[in-house]
DNA sequence: GCTGTGTGCAGGCACGGTTCTGCACGAACC
DNA sequence: GGTTCGTGCAGAACCGTGCCTGCACACAGC
């Protein structure tokens, strides 16, 4: 058996070898081919064709060894794979993509301020995030690539070359994508498979987008602070129009409308850290002065407690507080202060999933719309009387 | 003058449209080409080859009009542009990958423990530090890839497919390499340029790294400590061997000898986080209690502080208190905690600067061996009787 | 007029795989 | 013994772009 396949190996490679010779230097042509072509280009690896000649067997044979296709006896796909593997042969993933047209890439961006590449007030959400859809993307065997948004949507332009026409994509997740961002009705236009995270505007026809009940959130923390007491809720919320702080906004308006409080609330520019403290500074300074404060943005529990300590009140005596954040810090500030988690990493892995479905084909015709829960992790900050425990903190950092 | 262009311009044209049917169906032959070859193919998107013939010149003349190379009067050249802005032309990033063999792309890797694709332990360290790269990388044009370290070093190999085989890239950021990790040494036999964050073992032979000076460090901490009154400083270190873990315990027992104290230290886990806050109860039950104490990792310092309160030690009064972290966090714990900085931004930036330079092929010949300072971010914890404000934090999170 | 010289652009190969098609050959079957 | 059928593999057409080569033409100089 193995004779037979070594006999038949034997008169392979030597017809492949006169079909080389007879091919690559036609005699009476003129002489080309600066580089002898048998040897090793590639810059020194060794490509397909040396795995072949060395095997003694064609480039398809190769092929199909190496990737478990055709029709091979296990003699020669064994044989094919030891040579490669002595060769030290990598195929190249540039042809193999301009070829299949998958170069197993997904891209992921998200709506910048200034210099940095994603939103620096949101850092800790993004970070736990786009950790969470690289794991993901990994595991199914994609790997994942961090975009710039284009600069503002000023004429300027991102500086250097464009990096979004240098990589091939297979799909591209966009973090609170915007209406008039070019960058996304480009990707859309272009077929590419786009997953949001964050409810997107109706003219962006994504695939799929997940995004946290936002007014529930809201809702569910004006409640147990007005069970912990609170008369006047304040909100510390933002000047953008991304919809996280369009959402949460509306809802707390709704809400005090409901229950008949007049709304308290400062907006500020929340890509601005120090705007942040500010804005908690006049919240607190206010003749109308809240009793209990909701803060949409992570640094603000900080500024909040700060800004309390400032005008002497005790927290949770005299000011209740709840802010918005993914920092384990806020377990171990004086007091500790409770926090609504949108547990990122739950999001960053279910549109990471999603994408790679629609890439794949698994998509439903229609878009997925998917809502994931949030966590409000209840600490000193927002107990008042009686110590009702809801839901208690990992003690240390959560694995996820 | 642009008459005389239109006219060439047909006249090309027509020469093309010629030779293109003419070519592409030899009329004997017999009848192939399964698709008519005329129209688009490319997924439904134009291709040099559509640019070239709406525009009326050859594929060489777009490319080079497009790339700014080639002899071209300005009248072809935005010509040639202006018709591809219409036709929504965007070159093939793979096909470019292949030919140019340069894909844009650099892989950040760093040793992984458990599930996650980057240490958990140091998350803050890292997220902060991909950070800073994938910016740089931007900047210059490249973009980041992560990518997963081989599952521990067993034999049950990473699930999946081989996502390193699927990424062209043209260099990779290692963090924290083992001389033995297989992707490094295959990375350093591919020719493929390799930056590392941290020292490498001599045997890796990288084409730049860069480290923060971490016996300088340590020595600077245990000094500030003994200023500050301490009398027996203790350690929590790692089981694990890398090099930062290595040479701060080294450090560690250096200074220690020197200045004739007994060491004092527990090791334990560092991927573990439960196992931090055992190691910090161990460590100050010993009947030779430490009067300070440095902890390498991230979340000592709470655990060190809990752990202090269960013992009754009061901070800084009893027991001071550093560590290494990059967390704000530790500046509104209750009492603040003084933390050691190893501004992983900054490596993140030059790290993959130097790799950007190699892979241009400005790099020089030697290695590129790159120390970068720490900073000290003096709190209450460690400040003891008279107060000595060395370096201030600042209040927000640091916008690096 | 015939040969340099320079400009403007077309031809065509190469990059390194993947895959469709089809040939050769042995075996089984009527 | 010719006709199927199935197996094992080779040929060659792609994928879309970059760049090297070289032709055609215009113009200038002797």
């Amino acid at each position: 058996m193995l004779r037979a396949y070594d006999r038949l190996a034997m008169t392979a490679a030597e017809k492949h070898q006169a079909a080389r010779t007879s091919t690559s230097v036609p005699p009476p042509v003129a002489g080309r081919c600066p580089p002898p072509r048998g040897g090793a280009r590639l810059n020194g690896r060794a490509g397909i064709r040396d795995v072949a000649a060395a095997a003694g067997v064609s480039i398809t044979t190769v092929s199909d060894a190496l990737n478990g296709k055709g029709r091979l006896p296990d003699a020669t796909r064994s044989h094919v794979r030891e040579v490669a593997e002595r060769l030290g042969y990598r195929p190249s993933a540039a042809a193999r993509t301009l070829r299949t047209g998958k170069s197993g890439l997904i891209g992921l961006t998200v709506t910048t301020y200034g210099e940095e590449p994603f939103t620096f007030t949101e850092f800790a959400y993004f970070a736990e995030m786009a950790a969470a859809a690289t794991s993901a993307a990994l595991a199914r065997g994609y790997a994942l690539v961090i975009l710039p948004a284009p600069a503002r949507s000023g004429p300027a332009g991102g500086g250097g070359p464009d990096v979004w026409s240098n990589v091939a994509l297979d799909g591209t997740v966009v973090v609170d994508p915007s209406a008039q961002d070019p960058i996304v009705s480009e990707l859309l236009r272009s077929g590419l498979p786009v997953v949001s995270d964050g409810r997107p505007s109706d003219s962006l026809p994504v695939a799929a987008w997940v995004d946290n009940d936002h007014e529930a959130a809201v809702r569910g923390i004006l409640d147990h602070l007005a069970e912990s007491g609170a008369r006047r809720i304040g909100l510390l919320t933002g000047t953008s129009t991304d919809t996280y702080t369009r959402l949460s906004t509306t809802a707390y308006l709704d809400w005090c409308e409901r229950v008949g409080q007049e709304p308290v609330y400062e907006r500020y520019p929340a890509h601005d850290p120090c705007a942040g403290a500010v804005a908690a500074d006049r919240l607190l300074a206010r003749p109308d002065r809240p009793d209990a404060v909701y803060g949409l943005f992570d640094p603000n529990g900080t500024d909040l407690l700060a800004a309390a300590r400032r005008y002497g009140l005790r927290v949770p005596e005299d000011l209740l507080l709840v802010c918005c954040s993914e920092s384990p810090a806020y377990a171990t500030t004086a007091p500790p202060i409770t926090t609504l988690s949108l547990k990122p990493g739950r999001i960053g892995n279910a549109v990471t999933q999603l994408l790679i479905d629609a890439i794949e084909g698994l998509a439903p015709a229609r878009p997925v719309q998917r809502v994931m829960p949030t966590e409000l992790i209840v600490r000193t900050s927002s107990r008042r009387g009686s110590a009702r425990t809801t839901v208690s903190a990992p003690r240390a950092p959560a694995s996820e």
